[in-house]
DNA sequence: CGACACACCTGGATGC
DNA sequence: TGCATCCAGGTGTGTC
């Protein structure tokens, strides 16, 4: 799925046409995604402007007066912006029918993703146990060394754990600590403080730069333009197992940590 | 509380 | 070519 880069390329990609405009329409395929699709979307919705878009976490909200829509693009989803009489894909499960003639179209072939409601005034269940953004100003290191204290899991599962830090997935975990020279292994309360300083400026460094390349395309990612995300280009261990180093030419180890794949140079990262 | 396994779902790649 | 198997960008839930 998306991380933040991909969910942040995807806001900035959706934000130009749908900021200020009605939605007239709010056209469900399904009844359920991950979660079924609250009747306020097709109540209270539609007639709503849409003020202003606004990204937590991997999850984008849809501002108006009567509520916020809640987004999740799960592992595979993706927006698109469209001629609402253009021809539907496969797994393409709604669309938000917009005053400008155009529709906002979301297609994700596992359905992880979610479309959901949030009542003006409420934070959603969902929303109230996140960690800091990585790009703003609550986060650096000494957060997450904090944090860190007495934890035994591995580091790298620690930075995937959205109520430490959010944003950052499976891809983005394994470049930060690959640029940071962390073995993602290590426990994470024996992480140091100085270490944790270099990691939270790499996780920032990675994002940032991840999102001027329109994030990562590993198979359906695309921008609400269509266009891919060009990070994989630029990607040091994530998927390269057996690879050389792009530093020091030692093969790219890879192995599950936490149920995930985990890629790590065993040079580089101690 | 923390750590971990599992669940959800589809499609693409791989191997026989 | 056909079929079985494994793997994938996330995250809530249940168990210990």
């Amino acid at each position: 799925m998306p991380e933040l880069p991909e969910v942040e390329t995807t806001k900035r990609g959706i934000a130009p046409f749908v900021t200020g405009r009605v939605v007239e329409r709010v056209l469900l395929r399904r009844k359920d995604l991950r979660w079924p699709i609250p009747r306020a979307l097709t109540t209270r919705l539609p007639g709503q402007r849409i003020d202003a878009v606004e990204r937590r976490a991997k999850y984008l909200l849809l501002h108006t007066e009567a509520g916020s829509a809640l987004l999740h693009l799960g592992m595979s989803g993706s927006l698109r912006i469209t001629d609402p009489a253009a021809p539907i894909r496969m797994h393409d499960h709604y669309d938000l029918i917009l005053d400008s003639g155009q529709a906002l179209r979301f297609n994700d072939p596992r359905r992880f993703g979610c479309l959901l409601w949030q009542a003006p005034g409420e934070i959603h269940p969902l929303l109230q146990n996140l960690g800091p953004e990585p790009l703003g100003d609550a986060f650096d290191g000494d957060w997450l060394w904090n944090a860190s204290r007495g934890r035994s899991a591995a580091v790298k599962t620690f930075l995937m754990d959205q109520s430490i830090v959010v944003g950052v997935g499976n891809i983005y975990a394994s470049e930060a600590l690959f640029a940071a020279g962390v073995h993602p292994k290590r426990a994470a309360g024996a992480v140091s403080r100085a270490r944790y300083a270099r990691i939270a400026a790499e996780i920032r460094r990675v994002l940032n730069y991840a999102i001027t390349r329109g994030g990562t395309t590993l198979r359906d990612f695309l921008a609400p333009d269509g266009a891919p995300g060009y990070f994989e280009q630029e990607l040091n261990v994530y998927g390269r197992a057996g690879e050389p180093c792009k530093v020091c030419g030692t093969p790219i180890r890879a192995e599950v940590i936490g149920q995930r794949m985990t890629y790590w140079c065993p040079r580089c990262q101690r």
